[in-house]
DNA sequence: GATTGATCATAATGATATATTATAAAGCCT
DNA sequence: AGGCTTTATAATATATCATTATGATCAATC
């Protein structure tokens, strides 16, 4: 690559059309910008017509000078991409389980219509594929429910989500039997709440594993139609199920002591994170303790 | 503009996923990149993370090394280019008069025919555009019918286009009074081309200004139609009346001694031309001396 | 056609930046 | 914990760069 000082002394010469005035520009002596023009033509050959004046270039100045402006364009626009990334402007990419994404959601939207300059870019994922994403770099923000042990990442509590057994209005969930022959509808964290949930209420029955499925979806929103259509029960997070339009064909099982999933926000923990997701973060916390 | 030794370092760091390794691709020591890379790290934030093998890169080190990339796209192009100018293939722009410019056209067109890489712009125009057009580098090389004084230029004779008085089959011209009578008709050189035909040819007489005109074109091959049809007289080099299809219709004075042009190719002496010029020049020679 | 003023080139020197060696620290594996 | 590999740091030698001083060239002017 060409010594960046060189051709820093040879734009500035191509623009000013003097020796002199190129150094005035940038503050060196003429003989630096001499010497540096020359040692570019040892490489390149003549550059400069020093007879006329203004100085003119010759056709590989031309092409020298075309060079020179790319570079100072790329770097342009690495300088512009360095600011954004410490400015509330630009791409903040989140990946969270369904529940708690539908919960903020509104917020996020919000949000960027506050600030036209934020575009957030929003997965909804299971828990595993949130880990991963973020360990990835494919996202900068992830939502889990549980700690991750990992120690790439840093993970805060933000808020915490009960859950809750949704079965069809009119049926009873008082006993195991109960379970087993309305069915269990699925999802992709679906199983893992089961277990929390179950084990708690029917300590010594068999794991969530043994329940018959019903019915499996990954759209969170999905998810209460079969079960108010009395085809199951499932079990997800409140704020899930508060989303459904259909209340009334729907019943959440009182149970004595609430299970609590504790939602963590992730990001990876070696490098700072840009100040715009900061703000995200922050503002997520708010709207979900609050 | 970054240090390139740096931004180097950091590239291969990237890409060799080890300081050890990097040094090794680079033929320096592993303390040399290490303190390349914390030089950068002091001015853009933490690029890689250390901890995981293969090491990773921040975002910022993403950026950084999109950076870098762009960095030495543009200099593969401007090598490109180099070396364009110093190969067979690529641009060359002539410029020359209309008369001499259809004696080498056929050849030109050969020539591209043999070296498909080579492409040439040939424009027509007059002496003084010419001039104009090679001195503003418009035009890499130049056909003239005159010497030029200017030092910027090197001019070199590659031809001699004897000139002559093309007047209707039929009639006389003997006399100034016959001139005067038939009328002239013009084109961009024509005046001058006439001044030195005719100071030779009628010594007493005044010059071809005062003759009057009945015609002119700036297309060489569309001037001797109002010539065959009777409308006037012009001068012209041979080459240019050859060219022309009904030669039974037009006469040529036969005049004692022969008024000869002599053709100079001309291009800016500063700078060495592009070996393709040289070898379309020397091409040209060839083709107007035999 | 010498003289003056302006511009650019070159050489020598001092200042700055860079690469290397040597060594310490950290991380990983058994 | 000990040995191995990898990275960081400090000190020193080297290379690069900018400056000053001076010489050369060219154009304008008297």
């Amino acid at each position: 690559m060409i010594n960046p000082h060189w051709l820093q002394s040879f734009r500035a010469l191509a623009e000013q059309g003097s020796f002199t005035r190129a150094a005035d520009a940038l503050g060196l002596t003429q003989a630096a910008v001499s010497q540096h023009v020359r040692f570019l033509e040892d490489q390149y050959g003549l550059l400069v017509v020093r007879k006329s004046r203004p100085l003119e270039l010759t056709p590989i100045g031309q092409e020298l000078l075309c060079y020179a402006l790319e570079l100072s364009e790329a770097d342009a626009r690495f300088q512009h991409r360095l600011n954004l990334s410490d400015s509330l402007e630009g791409e903040v990419s989140l990946i969270t389980p369904g529940s708690s994404g539908l919960l903020i959601y509104p917020a996020l939207l919000a949000l960027q219509q506050q600030h036209p300059g934020l575009v957030i870019r929003h997965r909804f994922a299971p828990d595993q594929e949130v880990l991963q994403a973020v360990l990835n770099n494919q996202y900068e923000l992830g939502l889990l429910t549980f700690a991750p042990q990992d120690k790439r990442l840093k993970a805060q509590a933000i808020a915490e989500e009960p859950l809750e057994l949704v079965h069809p209005r009119g049926t009873r969930v008082k006993e195991w039997q109960d379970l087993v022959e309305l069915g269990f509808i699925d999802h992709p964290d679906g199983r893992a709440m089961a277990d929390k949930l179950l084990s708690r209420h029917f300590p010594g029955q068999p794991g969530a594993a043994t329940l018959p499925s019903k019915g499996y979806s990954n759209q969170v929103s999905l998810l209460l139609e079969p079960v108010a259509r009395g085809l199951g029960f499932t079990i997800l997070p409140r704020y899930a199920r508060q989303a459904f339009l259909r209340q009334d064909e729907i019943a959440v099982c009182q149970c004595q002591r609430p299970v609590v999933d504790t939602l963590w926000v992730i990001h990876r923990a070696e490098w700072p994170l840009p100040r715009r997701c900061q703000w995200v973060l922050d503002t997520m916390k708010n709207c979900l303790t609050h």
